[in-house]
DNA sequence: TTAGGGTTAG
């Protein structure tokens, strides 16, 4: 799909156009939104090459590639270039810098940026200042967020949606959902309107911590106020009722599905988790088997969930197909996924069948996990199983009879 | 053409 602007770029060369700042900067951005950062800063090296001198904004964007793959070195690099190219950062750079110092749990560097950009004259925006909101209710530290909610008020801004939902989810995460309460009151009375994204926040806090009556109450005044609720809604549902309430869980998947809601693959996990908690296992694999006919496909969860189960249940050849069946799909299997099929083949004493997963653990550069590789000394410690063992990849074969 | 918020397992 990316090619695709590279061959807009040969139309234009041969209808004697020329792509321009704004074109190489969509296509920049795109390619460091993938994660393809090489790939953009060719297309950056050969834009200037073309004598089309960059802009703020493509070097913003190459700023945000390099520091989502944590190239920290490049952005300096390039930051230096840009200042002796007299392209002064805005607040979108900064703010970029700190979201990244924020994640790294650098908050205090990502504090001293908003410090930096006042003396330097760039004024930190309400982007910039719920950025760092983010990053305080992320270190858990709700006093700091608050009070940078009055800094901001104090600096002229007036705190938008966004910025209350990002402190009320940090009191909610940090379980303190009377506090995201308070907040939601003073976003109501600033004439700020809530949108579902605030009280999907509060619905799922409020299952969280077990309030399942008031979640429920809520849900309802969400449907009665006419709000248009989303997936992540229905999924919050869902994963609330799931806990406690499957059939009603089920009842409400069932209705979605006969109303043609758009579901995704989180929902349908939700639901095989908790059908095959409940031991419903058939309605479980129907569940997965109902994946493709809503135009979905499995994800990694979704195979770990089905697999899990399979190992469990000593459904192994059914274990296998599903096994090549994820790999095909490009999912990769977790360690403790191929520990706990080892376990269960050594238990059956298919040692070969077993051998060809340790395999995989060795690609995958997993280790044994001591309860497989107990189970494996003891196995192997059995004559009967020496010859089998011979099967096993070469760095097992000193397992065999270690126990006589 | 660029920056900020909400859902699943382990």
């Amino acid at each position: 799909m990316i090619d695709e602007p590279m061959h807009i770029f040969d139309q234009m060369r041969q209808q004697g156009l020329s792509p321009d700042v704004v074109n190489y900067g969509a296509l920049i951005d795109v390619l460091c939104k993938l994660g393809k950062v090489d790939e953009a800063m060719l297309k950056f090296n050969q834009m200037t090459k073309e004598g089309v001198t960059p802009n703020i904004v493509v070097l913003n964007s190459l700023v945000y590639g390099l520091c989502t793959v944590n190239r920290w070195e490049m952005a300096e690099e390039l930051f230096s270039e840009m200042l002796k190219q007299g392209i002064h950062p805005d607040a979108t750079f900064f703010t970029t810098i700190m979201r990244n110092l924020c994640n790294e749990g650098r908050i205090m560097e990502a504090q001293s940026l908003v410090d930096l950009m006042v003396r330097v004259d760039v004024r930190p925006d309400v982007i910039s200042y719920t950025t760092l909101i983010d990053g305080y209710c992320l270190a858990g530290r709700m006093e700091e967020a608050m009070k940078l909610l009055d800094v901001m008020v104090s600096a002229g801004l007036k705190p938008n949606v966004v910025a209350y939902n990002t402190l009320l989810c940090g009191y909610c995460r940090a379980g303190r959902i009377d506090d995201a309460f308070r907040f939601f009151r003073e976003m109501l009375s600033n004439a700020v309107t809530p949108g579902v994204e605030t009280y999907n926040t509060i619905l799922h806090a409020l299952f969280q911590s077990g309030r399942f009556s008031e979640a429920k109450e809520l849900y309802l005044n969400m449907i009665k106020s006419g709000m248009q609720l989303d997936i992540y809604t229905c999924n919050i549902m869902l994963n609330g009722l799931c806990n406690n309430f499957v059939d009603d869980a089920f009842k409400m998947f069932q209705s979605l599905c006969s109303m043609d809601s758009q579901l995704n693959i989180i929902t349908f996990n939700i639901m095989i988790d908790a059908l095959l908690k409940s031991g419903r296992k058939e309605d479980a694999m129907g569940m997965f088997t109902a994946i493709s006919a809503h135009g979905l496909v499995p994800d990694v969860v979704t195979y770990h969930l089905v697999t899990k189960n399979l190992i469990k249940e000593g459904l192994l050849e059914e274990f296998d197909n599903l096994f090549l069946a994820m790999g095909k799909s490009g999912c990769t299997p977790h360690s403790g996924m191929l520990n706990a099929i080892i376990r269960r083949l050594l238990d059956r004493g298919e040692i070969m069948k077993a051998g060809a997963y340790l395999s995989k653990i060795d690609e995958k550069n997993f280790s044994l996990e001591a309860s497989t590789t107990s189970l494996l000394l003891s196995v192997l410690s059995r004559e009967e199983y020496w010859q089998h063992a011979k099967s096993l990849p070469e760095k097992y074969h000193f397992f065999v009879g270690v126990d006589k």
